[in-house]
DNA sequence: TTGTAAGCGTTATCAG
DNA sequence: CTGATAACGCTTACAA
């Protein structure tokens, strides 16, 4: 690799004036010229290393992932690099599998990388994580999570407020007997919120749905699909609709509903949410609560972007929308 | 940051110590406890950028990928970084969209990083991004396509043959009416060689399949459905079996069919390639070519990581297995 | 076993 | 407008 030196050498100037022409510094119109000719020639790429050990600023901006291959935390991913990328700087990924040792490792290998930023996307945090999250030298924006004791800005999508939409939305169309699929409540991410704002959106509107007609499960089609069963399997009689706090618990639940017999959405209506692609491809097409999860990326590398360079550092909180999206698998019983 | 020569003020040594102590050289037990206690206490941290101006080695694996969001991107990605983090190296990442001009950039910026190597997942890789790949002064592995112009060592999954095997198990089944729904065939990836292998192995069989039984889609479940009508539009009774390149071409096609009547796998056979996760859940379930993406990602950074140790530098290709899973959507007409 | 000192490639400071 | 020089934090001969 040449240096600046080679290149200092053959357009016959010092270092100095060729960090000048290459950082926008005043120099004569021949010399840039001559400058620029010899990084061409030579190939001159100038070393982030050294770069970053004088001037403290790496361009990196570090992300840390749970997962890097689950499919929201992708398209996350997606809008990230591709701000960052805009902005001319470059994604350090560490993917922790949401193990509190590696994230702290993670946050150690990005401070000796001296990142000028960091992207957080974990879900439970504990505590000694946080506070090194908390401590870090750089700053940090936190994605798609409650805040919890984290003293960084926050990305997240209101799941309170979807949760509550999607149930005005079902009582609209005249379903009383609701059910709900919930996520785990200790997943600080969708657990809780998605669950309070359903069944405080029914309490508005006297509905109270029996304890059987909550249920819970991890995500997976499987869990849908148990949790399903065990709605069905309780007293009285089977709910007109039921929602799910994601799509691939929602089609574990159509599964289960097709092999009882039940017709969605004759019998009923489902309802999933973060709208993955094959939604729209079932059949029926499934409803979905869409969250935008490229946004979010691009919304935290935006901010993060903002608070290095030290701007608008009161921003505190960004709440991004949601859209529901109505397919064949809801219907109204009026 | 605390540095270390701050560490050496407190252990009572000089810095040469100190990196002795970090880099595992001699010293004595006394010594290496004061200097480790120091590190912890001031929770130092070794500086990457000066680390790799000095020697010359970041510990930087640079990662370019067409597309973080593709689901099979996806599970490569998640096979680099658990054995990248497992090496103690780190990824950086560049989402190039397959667009030469920022594959180049990218490789600019990773020759600013000093990376320790580059594992390249392109596509369709342009003749002067080829030339910058091998010109790169780091090694450099490529995962997932066949080799082009490219002088670096490869790991690949032989398409041809999944085409070929697929062919036969059909074949075997007594199916002899059989149609392709290809990818684009400029598609280095998978694109003429699954295609290739399925149609010779039907050709060892004696069986020709008439045009119109080949059709091409850009891997969209929307291409898929639209193949499948070209399909059945042709002349001739309807195929009983039909191999589409991608899964989710294989879903556009099961919509087409349902459409049209045909029922899956009564009057028609299906099968795709990827095995997604929903292909499993799918009704009727849809048998598909598996292939090991996350594999896939395992060995390319571990090949690389062995180049960077100057070991093994004579490997040149690794060629991965694929497993045909046979689920509801194939049965046979014997 | 331990320390001294030079140098990696860049930028900031201060002169000219 | 341009250049000499020091310094960023670390490793590595070379000495002691």
């Amino acid at each position: 690799m040449a240096t600046m030196k080679d290149v200092a050498g053959m357009a016959g100037v010092s270092t100095t004036t060729v960090s000048r022409v290459i950082n926008g510094g005043s120099a004569s119109p021949a010399v840039t010229r001559r400058v620029m000719d010899a990084i061409d020639t030579l190939g001159y790429q100038v070393s982030a290393s050294a770069r970053s050990l004088k001037g403290k600023r790496s361009n990196i901006v570090g992300v840390m992932v749970v997962d890097v291959s689950n499919p929201s935390t992708t398209q996350t991913l997606h809008g990230i690099t591709s701000v960052v990328h805009a902005h001319g700087m470059t994604v350090m990924l560490a993917s922790t599998g949401g193990v509190p040792q590696e994230e702290l490792a993670s946050l150690e290998m990005f401070a000796g990388q001296h990142v000028s930023g960091i992207i957080y996307m974990g879900t439970q945090t504990r505590e000694d994580v946080a506070d090194a999250l908390n401590r870090f030298p750089a700053p940090v924006v936190v994605g798609g999570q409650e805040r919890g004791s984290l003293r960084w800005p926050i990305v997240v999508f209101d799941n309170y407020d979807a949760g509550y939409d999607i149930a005005r939305e079902l009582l609209g169309l005249g379903h009383r007997r609701l059910a709900f699929i919930s996520a785990p409540l200790d997943d600080e991410h969708v657990g809780r919120f998605r669950l309070q704002g359903f069944l405080d959106a029914l309490a508005h509107s006297g509905v109270t749905p029996p304890d059987h007609c909550v249920q819970y499960g991890d995500f997976s089609v499987e869990a849908g699909h148990a949790a399903m069963q065990r709605i069905l399997d309780g007293s009285g009689p089977p709910p007109t609709a039921v929602a799910a706090a994601s799509d691939t618990m929602a089609i574990g639940a159509l599964r289960c509903l097709r092999d009882r017999g039940l017709r969605v959405p004759g019998d009923v209506s489902l309802v999933g949410f973060d709208d993955i692609p094959v939604a729209a491809r079932l059949i029926p097409s499934l409803s979905s609560v869409a969250l935008d999860e490229r946004e979010l990326g691009e919304m935290c590398a935006e901010l993060l972007h903002r608070m290095t360079q030290r701007e608008d550092t009161d921003v505190t909180r960004v709440v991004l929308g949601h859209r529901i999206i109505l397919r064949e698998s809801v219907t109204s019983v009026l």
